[in-house]
DNA sequence: AGCACGCCGACT
DNA sequence: GTCGGCGTGCTC
């Protein structure tokens, strides 16, 4: 950058600009003086001062010559050779401005593992302390506590000492820190993850024969000698389990053996057998598809490809001979899949094309098997690096080839910590700067993606056939399940109360008779107390903005999520009069008990919250396919990524819930929801049965996603978008203000719209709308209010996202989400 | 993270 | 009037 441009001689630079651990804006640097004795290059991490304490930094560019005054030496390095490459740093400068993260928490996404540490603060009781005793008189109940605590265990890390002490403490180690009664010490936190080492056992004898002999007393030595003959070396820790850790010993003594500690890889994939798969016939539209990718890995420019088709539609074929062809060119590639769709189906699928050529990379590795993985991709072990979103960070070298599956999934959004990054749009950046081509699929592309293709920013290609293999693994066309919508309104008025209709009641009837399995999906994530006539369907919205209402007990009042604006309860469908107007809300136990005692079947229920842990996914899902339940009920989850052969039956016990969120993409979200879960139903030569319960029929998403037709879906989902002012045609800006004082946190929410409003008329910026403030959803979350204001940018601003951001002065106190997956 | 500065509520 | 709390800004 213009750092670059001050490098004018040939000589040492003196200054470094280094992105430092702290809380900063974004792209910003501090500089430091380099000692004579050190050389720094761009993407060396170091040890820098500020203030009174060090911190890691990242060095970003070299100078010559600065105005800033006062700058101090850097401290030293973290590692002799730099850690980041250059397109890296331009990434993470890009990330930075992009999600208003600071700098080096974007550089922090492509450092190795061991490099996330935190500093946490250690307390414990100075050696001498005669003045303790004098002073416990007069002390709180909570002081004396953490004495007792200190005086018990030690120097303990300041964390895990206010968890052991009961209520708030953080006050009063505070005074003891004042006071002297209490020491205080930044350390570095103990790493995630180290290498691993292993004990080896070589054998260390040139006559074996006299070795035998000399051991004719101890058999158990003398049978691990034999051993090791056979084996040459031997794992230490498996020796002493076999034969006994006094044989190990008693051999190193005699001299016949020695010990080696030796690097032990960790390899989530290590032995494991995957059957290799040889690349299969390509219909005719993958043919042009896979043609078209490879034409562009092939010449000077790296081109975006959005590839549409329904499940089944052989996506990954066309991903899996797209690599062939990245890596015959001699590069490298990266795929990345929701976390969720990383099953062993997939990695199978990999593994098979390109065997023991694939890292794979996901957050439900242990620490040990992220590092190790994290090392090797980085020494170029793999031709395909596998995993979920943050695995676009990887050091994969030499990527040719960039692929997303599941384009239009939200989780490659992270919503949750900072920085706030889409891995979409960083695979976009990335194969910019590295002139590498990026591959988007989905069957049902998010509606930005889809309108971009349209106006070709990227390429579309279109896989329209489902297909299977047939005899002499020839492609077999197969028809897409057929999908039943039950008008709940119509069931109510026929008096059925449960919350089974007579379709999906006789359906899951005929299909247990036949032994065989069902799914039952519930969109959890939830209604957000919107409130629905259960007569006509009318769900209750905004005047304003015809975002649907949310119900707030306190004060027994509807609020718009978006503008803020406070609405009466109604006791009366405003549409048909009727007083059967109630909120919607149904969770997966309700669904579980309701099937069993209705049909006297074993339910299984599989979400996030039954699903805790590791292998907690795979256990649910074996006990489905081993038959011990007979009906599966989930979310999201069973919707994706599963084949279960034996399911003949989906339903969709209530395609409304989430429908009406006051969220401009809920219309999207249950439409890729309803064509996922018809995916899931006959994927064999059965094309099996879908039953979706709803009160909207007539619900756009609900026809289209019926259907399984994503153009009709498209056609009016993007006029509404255009109308309302909703992305592609604008972009978001969502701020939120979390504080445990409620006036305090509106008063706030209300003070930073009138600020904003003000800034945007003084910069002209008459284009840039400002929403709210509102309350966010969940308007309180651990004891602290919510308030949001949301910002829609057009596309043809006068300045750029990043400079208007900061052109804003957004006071750190307010979390900034640019472009945000969702707004409840 | 920690320290200094500054603005409002509960006391002398 | 003043003490002190917490919210805010700064760190090369």
């Amino acid at each position: 950058m213009a750092a670059q441009a001050e490098r004018l001689s040939d000589a040492k630079p003196l200054y470094a600009e280094i992105a430092v651990d702290a809380q900063v804006g974004p792209d910003r640097t501090f500089t430091y003086f380099i000692p004579s004795n050190a050389t720094l290059l761009p993407g060396h991490a170091v040890w820098v001062p500020l203030l009174s304490r060090q911190v890691a930094g990242v060095v970003f560019a070299l100078l010559d010559t600065t105005d800033i005054e006062g700058i101090r030496p850097v401290a030293g390095l973290q590692d002799p050779n730099p850690v980041l490459a250059q397109h890296q740093l331009e990434l993470a400068r890009w990330l930075s401005l992009e999600t208003q993260c600071s700098l080096y928490e974007a550089a922090l996404l492509m450092l190795p593992f061991d490099y996330r540490r935190r500093l946490s603060s250690y307390v414990g009781l100075p050696t001498e302390r005669p003045k303790v005793v004098e002073a416990r008189a007069e002390m709180t109940e909570q002081e004396k506590r953490i004495l007792d605590v200190l005086e018990q265990r030690g120097t303990t890390e300041q964390e895990r000492l206010l968890r052991s002490v009961k209520g708030p403490a953080a006050g009063a180690l505070k005074r003891l820190v004042r006071d002297g009664l209490v020491w205080q010490e930044w350390q570095w936190g103990r790493p995630r993850a180290r290498p691993l080492y292993a004990e080896q056992l070589y054998l260390n004898v040139a006559d074996a024969g006299a070795a035998e002999e000399e051991l004719k007393n101890a058999p158990r030595q003398r049978a691990l000698l034999a051993h090791l003959i056979t084996e040459g070396v031997v794992d230490a820790a498996l020796a002493r389990k076999e034969f006994g850790a006094s044989a190990v010993t008693g051999l190193r003594k005699r001299g016949l053996l020695t010990i080696e500690q030796e690097r032990r890889v960790r390899d989530p994939l290590a032995g494991q057998e995957f059957e290799q798969e040889s690349p299969l016939t390509l219909t005719a539209s993958q043919a042009t598809s896979a043609s078209a990718i490879e034409a562009d890995l092939a010449g000077p420019n790296s081109k975006t490809f959005l590839l549409q088709g329904p499940t089944g539609s052989g996506k990954t074929e066309v991903y899996l001979q797209a690599l062939a062809a990245c890596i015959a060119g001699g590069k490298r590639g990266i795929m990345l899949a929701p976390e969720i769709s990383l099953t062993p189906q997939l990695i199978a699928r990999l593994e098979g094309r390109f065997p023991g050529r694939v890292g794979l990379l996901h957050s439900g590795l242990t620490p040990g098997q992220q590092y190790d993985t994290w090392w090797r991709i980085r020494q170029g072990d793999y031709d395909v690096v596998l995993g979920s979103r943050s695995a676009i960070f990887v050091p994969q070298p030499d990527v040719g080839l960039i692929i997303l599956d599941e384009e239009h999934e939200w989780t490659y959004k992270q919503a949750d910590a900072i920085p706030r990054y889409h891995a979409r749009a960083v695979a976009r950046k990335l194969g910019e700067l590295i002139g590498a081509t990026v591959v988007m699929g989905s069957a049902t592309p998010d509606v930005g993606s889809y309108y971009s293709a349209l106006r070709h920013d990227y390429q579309l290609l279109t896989l329209p056939d489902r297909v299977r293999p047939g005899p002499d693994m020839r492609p077999l066309v197969t028809d897409l399940a057929e999908v039943e919508v039950v008008d709940m309104r119509e069931e109510l008025k026929a008096g059925v109360r449960s919350i089974f209709s007579r379709a999906l009641s006789d359906a899951l009837e005929d299909t247990l008779r036949h032994g065989q399995q069902a799914i039952l999906f519930l969109n959890r994530r939830g209604s957000a107390g919107t409130v629905q006539c259960r007569d006509c369907g009318h769900v209750l919205r905004c005047r304003r903005c015809e975002t649907p209402l949310t119900y707030h007990a306190e004060g027994d009042r509807l609020i718009c999520h978006q503008c803020g604006r406070k609405h009466r309860t109604v006791a009366n469908c405003p549409r048909c009069r009727s007083g059967r107007i109630r909120f919607l809300g149904l969770g997966t136990q309700r669904v579980v008990q309701d099937v069993e005692r209705t049909f006297g079947v074993q339910a299984l229920r599989w979400d996030r919250d039954a699903a805790r842990g590791r292998d907690a996914h795979d256990e649910i899902l074996g006990r489905f396919t081993r038959g011990e339940a007979q009906v599966l009920v989930g979310t999201q989850m069973v919707a994706q990524g599963l084949h279960l052969p034996n399911v003949t039956l989906v339903g969709v016990v209530l395609a409304d819930l989430g429908l009406h969120l006051p969220d401009f993409r809920a219309g999207e979200r249950a439409f890729q929801l309803l064509c996922q879960v018809a995916g899931r139903a006959g994927r064999g030569a059965d094309p099996g049965r879908v039953v979706v319960q709803t009160y909207t029929p007539e619900h756009y998403a609900i026809q289209a996603g019926a259907r399984q037709d994503y153009e009709a879906f498209y056609d009016v989902e993007i006029q509404l978008r255009r109308e309302h002012h909703n992305p592609p045609f604008t972009r978001i800006v969502r701020f939120l203000f979390q504080h445990t004082n409620p006036g305090y946190a509106e008063r706030e929410a209300h003070r930073w719209g009138i600020t904003l409003s003000e800034n945007l008329q003084s910069q002209g910026l008459t284009e840039v709308e400002v929403v709210g403030p509102a309350p966010a959803f969940p308007a309180r979350v651990r004891g602290r209010y919510r308030w949001q204001v949301l910002l829609r940018v057009p596309p043809t601003p006068a300045v750029e996202m990043p400079a208007l951001l900061a052109s804003l002065a957004v006071p750190p106190t307010w979390t900034v989400d640019v472009d945000p997956v969702t707004l409840v």
